[in-house]
DNA sequence: GCCAACGTTGGC
DNA sequence: GCCAACGTTGGC
């Protein structure tokens, strides 16, 4: 079992659009690095921190879950779609996906200042300076720090 | 809206 | 294969 960081801006898809649909194909993902990680390292149950990025305040709002296998992202071959890629075929699917599967809302939004403040979460990719990664690989003791502080009555 | 950081593209 | 130009991300 394997744990991510999953960004999405709340402005477009947020925890609570998840815990709407239950269920959310995670497509629109152009960059390869994400790609490779949806594509050969996810499994299904694996646990996933649902990060909102792009937002005021930005930090973690909840979990989610890995749904299935990888299979490829539609939306790479619909030309009206933001997401379409030219350059794709079908018989050769470029970008590929899994669903992500809503667990909970955290009671306690963990903000990108409280991420930092806590020693415990040192050498957590996404705050690493420059990190633009919109998946990266979380190691279990700083997905259970986040969760403990998610769940904390502050 | 700004801009640092980083990925991608394409000419050579 | 190099690298400048360009586009995108994402915090602020």
């Amino acid at each position: 079992m394997r744990y991510w960081l999953f960004k999405s801006e709340p402005d477009v898809f947020s925890i609570r659009d998840l815990k709407r649909v239950g269920r959310e194909p995670w497509n629109g993902v152009r960059n390869y690095q994400a790609r490779n990680f949806m594509m050969k390292d996810m499994r299904d149950g694996d646990a996933v921190l649902f990060y909102h990025s792009n937002a005021r305040p930005a930090g973690v709002a909840g979990m989610a879950k890995v749904k299935g296998e990888a299979y490829p992202d539609k939306t790479q071959w619909n030309p009206s779609s933001e997401y379409f890629d030219p350059k794709s075929a079908e018989d050769k699917p470029r970008w590929w996906l899994v669903d992500v599967e809503f667990v909970e809302e955290f009671p306690h939004f963990v903000s990108l200042d409280e991420l930092r403040a806590e020693p415990a979460l040192e050498g957590l990719l996404t705050l690493r300076k420059g990190n633009r990664l919109s998946i990266t690989p979380v190691e279990r003791v700083h997905y259970e720090r986040i969760r403990a502080m998610g769940r904390a009555r502050k």
